[in-house]
DNA sequence: GTGGATGCAATGCAACTGCATTGCTAAAGA
DNA sequence: TCTTTAGCAATGCAGTTGCATTGCATCCAC
């Protein structure tokens, strides 16, 4: 797992990017290796758990020396606080592009199923995902964070919007999601059950 | 958080139960001390996180010293493993005291309701016992337990017999109280909102 | 008593942690 | 050309980790 110092040679990095941003300062994409640096730190976690989540772990994931990793954060927090932006964003992005699938003017349960079969980790990149994001929601269930509060609640009202019921449904539909997924993670639920429970209850929910 | 040499005097130890099992060795109740550790190992996880999780930590948190932890538990993964037993065995007792709390014959909805209610972290102690499970789901997320499919395997059907539904709906009611135990205890949802979710699903599984 | 097992405390140790510091290289501005 | 600065590697350090080892005190069988 060390490097040695022959094989070294860090990462071929493309530069030049000092006309894409204002005040830009000198060579190298700063966003980019921090993602870089991400990106290995979420392989870390999802092969060997959080706990496993070290500089010197992501460094030699990432294939690159620790101390570039502290270069590009000062603090471990601010990494963990930076990947963990990351798994939020890359959720994001599939949901929108299950729903962007789906043409114009989807029908609402079309709309959720997209949804929330988006969020659910049935494939393997999305089990890698949903594995750091269960690490992540561990980690931070100590110190719960009101920010997640407000996103759920949006998140509720949004459902409720595409539901005949009310708030009450919505909240059941997503926490239904949420948990089809721990068990799926888990092992316990196959991903074919998952979609059948999924689909029973959008079939109980649209014919109230 | 540290003991003083002055402080320390153990615990009085329940002494005497050579009688209890056979072939049982010399003086203390060697399941006692392993619970009293146990303990406060979920003391220390639900204030802490499963990370700061130590030898050291946890007989501090005991009131005990180190060796003896290292005494009872040659392992820290044997102490782990022990402390999620515990976890479960308090959740299993939780339950069956729900039920009994019935009387004889309940309605299956009635008895569904304590079931999953009592499976909830609604109250203090409850809560802090999801917040050790919620690490410890993470926690072995990485390999997962093949026991735990074949309890939740039992548990659906369980949850199915009492059921006028299939399979699939004892499935996703089992998923949604994990989601809502979930949303609970990240504070997204309020005790009062999940059992508002879980009540709508109720009505809807026996109204078919 | 004596011998042996048990319960436990103390100490030590190598490995690892996050982070601060230092120093080198190379590119950009003067 | 010279100075500055970003990018990075290396090293060091104090603190913590899990665990092995050692030693002592108590109890039981004999």
């Amino acid at each position: 797992m060390i490097r040695t110092a022959s094989s070294r040679r860090p990462v071929p990095v493309s530069r030049n990017r000092r006309e894409s941003i204002a005040g830009m300062p000198k060579k190298v994409d700063h966003a980019e290796r921090r993602r870089l640096i991400a990106d290995a730190l979420m392989r870390v976690a999802a092969e060997q758990g959080l706990e496993a989540v070290s500089l010197r772990h992501v460094a030699a994931a990432a294939d690159v020396s620790a101390g570039m990793v502290q270069h590009y954060f000062r603090t471990k927090d601010e990494m963990m606080t930076f990947a963990l932006s990351v798994v939020k964003e890359r959720s994001q992005q599939r949901v929108e592009a299950a729903i962007a699938r789906l043409g114009d003017d989807p029908r609402p349960r079309d709309l959720l199923r997209a949804l929330t079969t988006a969020l659910l980790p049935l494939d393997g990149p999305s089990r890698e995902d949903g594995r750091v994001a269960l690490a992540f929601l561990a980690y931070t269930a100590v110190r719960p964070q009101p920010a997640l509060r407000a996103e759920t609640e949006q998140m509720v009202g949004f459902i409720a919007s595409l539901l005949p019921g009310g708030e009450a449904d919505a909240a059941g539909l997503l926490a239904l999601m949420e948990g089809l997924g721990l068990y799926v993670l888990g092992g316990q639920y196959t991903p074919e059950q998952a979609l059948a429970a999924l689909d029973t209850q959008l079939e109980k929910l649209f014919n109230a």
